[in-house]
DNA sequence: TTTTTATTGCAACTATGTTGCATTATATTT
DNA sequence: AAATATAATGCAACATAGTTGCAATAAAAA
């Protein structure tokens, strides 16, 4: 981690992340540049992304595998955006949600990490 | 839903789950019982028993399905106990915390259902 | 320019889970 | 108890997400 060559495809897809607000699943982006790049490639990439701390993932519906941009100093070591996830049922859309949930302490175990996903109706689905 | 017969495959479903105080993956189950029973018919039971309310599901790591036996009179309709796992990241076993998380209020958005998955190392990985 | 090594593409594979359909078992009706 | 209706099962085939090994290629360093 943390040696990443200036390629095509990491441009590329840190372009996708750059350029859209919500999470971006893995088969999202596979079938979006599946002409120009291999799935493999990308899966290998965004796995590189975030062990360097660019991105963060997590699992959405169904354990479909969603990656976001992170935000607050992320370094390889830590991930500083352990936020819920919204997950809208309709369409499928998934944002990051700015709050944080404070974790309760848990006796005799120790949290390496934690994800909250929300799922529901998002606003666009509401109307 | 609803209407459940009384076959081999849900009795010894339903054993298991007594039988157990964590929650146990779809695909433990496949395996322990595949002689007996086919996937197919594994995968079947689990989903009906979850719309019956008598076991709820949810993720765990690497997007795997789990189920546990609801305890605080779920229905079909409304599920009662959406409470936080915890999943060992050593040994991945996976158990129901008790506790109930305050979902904050989210503008616009109309939340379904949440979940809480919490991962670190459990009591006996510990030591 | 040459050399080193990270990155890529490809094909094959694994694993979880689903679907359609014919067969079997359970429950209901007569 | 036998006949009927229908839920549950097994099987094979499929769908999808993600992984692995390896040879070829491209980026960075020497």
């Amino acid at each position: 981690m943390g040696i990443i060559r200036k390629t095509k495809s990491v441009e590329v897809l840190l372009n996708e992340f750059n350029n859209s607000s919500s999470a971006i699943s893995a088969t999202k982006l596979i079938s979006k540049l599946n002409s120009r790049f291999n799935k493999t490639t990308i899966y290998r990439v965004l796995d590189k992304l975030e062990d360097d701390g660019i991105l963060h993932s997590f699992l959405g519906k169904n354990g479909l595998k969603w990656y976001a941009k992170c935000n607050n100093g992320c370094s390889p070591d830590f991930h500083n955006d352990i936020h819920p996830h919204f997950q809208c049922l309709d369409c499928g859309k998934v944002d990051c949600l700015s709050f944080h949930i404070k974790m309760p302490e848990i006796p005799n175990r120790i949290i390496k990490f934690s994800q909250l996903l929300i799922q529901g109706k998002c606003e666009e689905c509401l109307t």
